[in-house]
DNA sequence: CATGAATGAGGTTTCATTCAT
DNA sequence: TATGAATGAAACCTCATTCAT
């Protein structure tokens, strides 16, 4: 991966023909797929292009290169976990705190064990220079929600509120990522909601009182 | 016209001169540097061997590729910090549980304030092919301590504290690693501290009932 | 940081495009005029590519590695004296001895002096490791044609045409080898060619009666 | 291998003292076993210092350069066939023709199954840059004493001797070696023998009458 | 004399990216 | 628009040779 001098990194055109959406979606999965079957390490432009049934050429045309390939499959995979997040805890303002943290974990956890393996690949090119930046966005986003619905529970200061959301957040994203790197079985999982709403039991009593 | 070679990860001699000792330090001094400086992604041989003032060959001569290079510091990394979770854990058997997890979070966290941007830089480089053993070998080390400093402290099953053990290890790893990326000023680590021992005392607590 | 690859000596690509099949044969051409004029020791990829007049790249589009490259010529060669041999074998069934032996010898002969300079570079590269399926290869096609054709001469076991065939083979190229390499003026190849002749007839009358 | 701009092919020193005689004779040694256990393509100077027990240094101090080594071991070699050659030669003028022959043919054949492995590691360095000129004296050597010989036995012109000589020399070589070459057990060097004595007997009685 | 650490030119190979067809 | 051949900078690694100790 050579060092572009000003790299673009947003995909180059807003597809809007039938056949583009068609090409872009064939790329983005073609991606997700070299990445799960090859790793970031052997990742290259043609393997991508050839899995999708395209030229590199054509790849070129829609994603101006190859950082803004792998940016816009993470960025649709934490959009997805954030979504997920921002939904529950939506639907969840004015419960009792017991089931806002549930809610919390639990739609976070599905959401990435839903796309566990995509999630896995993606822990690691996320490392990659300027991957942080969309990190960031997914999780302000999901900050904000989850700030949101504990102030519903609570008349802790916002301030103490969102370090508690992002500390919390922080320990169960690497609690699950632990989880995940080292082979999930269905009964770690199992085991790993448990304390998870165990964890989140405890602390936000904790945090919030 | 080369012949297939087996990666070796270990270093390639022991230096029996003044001389090399003293390279081989400048090597590995040169490579924290490089990492910090310029990251994982732009550290190439040359750029480690300039930095330490020898030729690539000198480089060559004690680490047989690049990767050992990344190894030996990854490795004295997690050394340093198993280190002083075991030596922790070691010192508080038989205490209350609370100061055992105080004792325990203030080992790790004060382990890895200690070579912060070091630490920092390792995160991305550990996801590389095989720094998953070092990584895991470290989890075992400071696992097993911590498994014995608690079962001096509760009745609980081997089964629960091991679990809870892995868990809330990898949950305060995650936990210290996101405030390390999203930058840590002195006020974050104090929060960051106070929220550990929090969520570690009602965690343990909740969890060895 | 590369991956362990597995070495494959087969072209890379079949061309498709008018251009690419030019390129590939430029290459093969600039792989001869190399070996010829620098020898096997100095041949370079690089220099390969620069007399063939592009670029690296494109040279390791076609061939996957620089032993590929000395196979392709090293088959083709063998190839064509091989197929010279099986041809004035199969031309000559049925006819008296001494006739075989004379057309054996002429087809080889004629072949090497052919692509007298070639030949010469390919003596080398041939010992190069694996380099010795290609020319057991060679032999297998060629001695099953000579030996078919003294089958239609001679009562003398399979077996024993069969060694004479593989001895006769072996000395005759080993007595052309070193008048190659010698220096092989017009006047010593004539005297070649008569002895080779005298030997031919002195030894297939021997070893198949 | 780089290129020397003026090498210097001739051991650095005469060794005189014992030690030294001793370290010249372990280098020669270590590189025969290098030659036959790693390759040609794998001798470095490093490693046959360390198989000869001496530093590289110390090695460098009686052979200027990496290719006077392998000319050492070429030429002892050659030397010892060729001495075998010339005894052979001069026990046997004024012998019959048939007893020449089969004399010349074993005494060759035997020193070359004597150090056979060494001789096929051989083969491949010889055609290394300016090998040629020493197997241009060996044969000088060698045929200059076939010469002389047949000449007792035989009133042909010495020209016609000489190109009989060289030329049979050249195909009696070529079959050793391929026999060699291709795997040669005790049966198939029996059958090369009996072989080489028929074309031996039959291709001299020609020449000579 | 011996040692072996250091050198660094040079070789092979990869791969993101461009552009003529 | 799509193609895929071509590019070439840049990375990794080797090894003959030197020279301070």
């Amino acid at each position: 991966m050579k060092a572009p001098p000003q790299p673009v990194l947003q995909p180059r055109k807003t597809p809007v023909q039938q056949r583009s959406t068609a090409t872009v979606e064939a790329i983005y999965e073609a991606t997700v797929q070299v990445l799960l079957s090859s790793g970031a390490e052997r990742l290259t432009t043609v393997r991508v292009a050839q899995r999708a049934g395209v030229s590199v050429g054509t790849l070129y045309q829609y994603y101006p290169n190859k950082q803004s390939l792998l940016f816009a499959v993470l960025e649709r995979h934490l959009g997805q976990v954030a979504d997920a997040v921002v939904r529950a805890c939506q639907a969840n303002h004015h419960q009792p705190v017991a089931t806002m943290v549930t809610a919390l974990i639990d739609a976070f956890l599905d959401a990435k064990l839903k796309k566990r393996e995509t999630s896995l690949a993606l822990y690691r090119i996320a490392s990659d220079l300027d991957g942080d930046r969309l990190v960031e966005n997914f999780r302000k986003r999901s900050l904000k929600a989850i700030v949101a619905m504990f102030r519903t529970a609570s008349p802790a200061s916002t301030e103490r509120i969102e370090f508690a959301a992002f500390f919390f957040f922080a320990a169960m994203g690497g609690a699950i990522r632990t989880v995940f790197e080292t082979g999930a079985s269905p009964a770690k999982i199992h085991k790993l909601r448990e304390h998870l709403h165990m964890l989140g039991a405890a602390y936000w009593t904790s945090a919030l009182s």
